[in-house]
DNA sequence: AATGTATGAATGAAGG
DNA sequence: CCTTCATTCATACATT
C-alpha cells in the first residue's frame, strides 16, 4: 500500500471558487434524489449510462460530476452496510490471528436490502421516478428526524433507460464525458463489465 | 476560527436531535486503553473482531459501541497524521508530544488498570499480539502490507483483556452479528477497478 | 460568556 | 465490493 498524499494540490482546474473544499457537496436537491434512488426506490446498482443521466439531471440543482454519483451509491451501500451489520473490516488472510473459535459461521453480508431490487422496468414506464417520498428518515443511528414541510419537492422522471439516445430532458450531452466513452453505450476500451449486475443477487 | 456557514445539509451531517448530546465520551479508562493501544502498542489497524473484543472490554468503564472504537482508532491516525504533517510544515522546534500512554492520571476515585488477568492458555490465544516492528501485515494471500511504524514500541505480547470466563462469541449486543466469518472465501476479487472515473475531469 | 482547542462523528474520495 | 484516508462539521471541555 503506498501512501497517498492527498495534498490539496492547487490544481488550476478546480470548480470551486478559491478556499472552498475541492471536495463536492451534495446540495440538499441533490442529496435528496440520490438518497431517494437508493432508499425509496431501492436503485443501488446504477450504470455508468444511468450515473451519468442521474447526474445530469442532478446538474440542475448545482455543480456535480459523475464521479460524485458513482462515489454517492458506493457510500450509500457501504455505510448502509455498516450500520445494519456491526462495523465489519473484515480482512482476510489476516497476520493478526484473532481467530477464536469458529463460531458465528452463518455470514450473510448481503441480504440486508430493504426491498425494491427492481432493477427492470415496469414494463410500459421505463424511467426512475425521482418522485420518492418526502419523509426523510435515514439518520446515520436510525434516529428520526423531522423534516420541515416547507421544501417544495420538484417532480421529476429521470428516464434511465433511454430507447434512443435521447432523454426527456433534451440534454444529449452524452458521449461527451471527456473521450473516454465509458458511458453512452459506446464502451470500446474498457472493461467488460463493471457495473455491479453481476453481483446484484442482494435483493 | 471563524464561524463557517454551514452546509445545509438535509439528512446528513448537522441533523442531530435537539437537546441531548449523544455523542459518545470516553471514560478516563477507555481513552487510556485506546490510546495506549494506538501508541504504546503501535496498534492502528484493528480487524473488526479486534475491535469489537475492544469494545466489549471497554463496556466495563461505560457505555461504548462498536462505531466509538472504530472512530476512535480512525481519528487517532487521522490526527496524528495531521499533527505530523503541519509539524512538518513549521519545523518547530522539537517537542513533539509523543507523551501519550498515559495522561495524568485523573484519580476520580475509580484507578483503572490495564493490569488484566492472564488471557490464560485456555486453547486459542486471544491475546492480541502486537509486536508488530516490521511485520507484514495483512495481505491478501500474497500482497504483502507492512505495518507502519514510525516510533518507539515495546515488543510484548500484552494480553488484551481479561478473560471474565466470558466469550466473544456470545454477542450480547445486536440481534446477531453474522459477520464474523466472512473470510469464507464468499468474495471474488477478480472485478475491474473502476468506470473511467479516473479522469477527474474537472468542467 | 466568548474564544480556542480537543475530539467524536460524518462523508467524499481513493485504492485495491 | 471492502478498507482506508482526508476533510469537515459539531460539540465537549478548557482557558481567558
Amino acid at each position: 500500500m503506498e501512501l497517498q498524499a492527498q495534498q490539496p494540490t492547487e490544481e488550476g482546474g478546480s470548480i470551486q471558487a478559491a478556499g472552498s473544499s475541492n471536495r463536492w457537496a451534495p446540495t440538499p436537491p441533490q442529496l435528496r434524489i440520490l438518497k431517494g434512488l437508493y432508499y425509496d426506490k431501492g436503485f443501488k446498482y446504477p450504470t455508468p449510462e444511468q450515473n451519468q443521466e442521474i447526474c445530469l439531471h442532478l446538474k440542475q440543482y448545482g455543480q456535480i460530476e459523475d464521479k460524485n454519483v458513482f462515489f454517492s451509491f458506493q457510500n450509500l451501500k457501504a455505510r448502509e452496510r455498516q450500520k445494519l451489520k456491526e462495523f465489519r473490516n473484515v480482512r482476510v488472510g489476516g497476520s493478526l490471528d484473532l481467530n477464536f473459535g469458529s463460531t458465528s459461521s452463518t455470514d450473510d453480508g448481503r441480504s440486508i436490502d430493504l426491498n425494491f431490487g427492481s432493477t427492470g422496468s415496469t414494463s410500459t414506464d421505463r424511467s426512475i421516478d425521482l418522485n420518492f417520498g418526502s419523509r426523510v428518515g435515514y439518520g446515520v443511528d436510525g434516529s428520526i428526524m423531522e423534516q420541515r414541510g416547507e421544501y417544495h419537492q420538484e417532480i421529476e422522471t429521470l428516464p434511465l433507460f433511454p430507447m434512443h439516445g435521447e432523454d426527456i430532458f433534451g440534454n444529449m450531452k452524452t458521449t461527451s464525458e471527456g473521450g473516454s466513452g465509458y458511458g453512452g453505450g459506446s464502451r470500446i476500451s474498457l472493461e467488460p463489465s463493471l457495473n455491479s449486475y453481476g453481483n446484484a443477487d442482494i435483493a
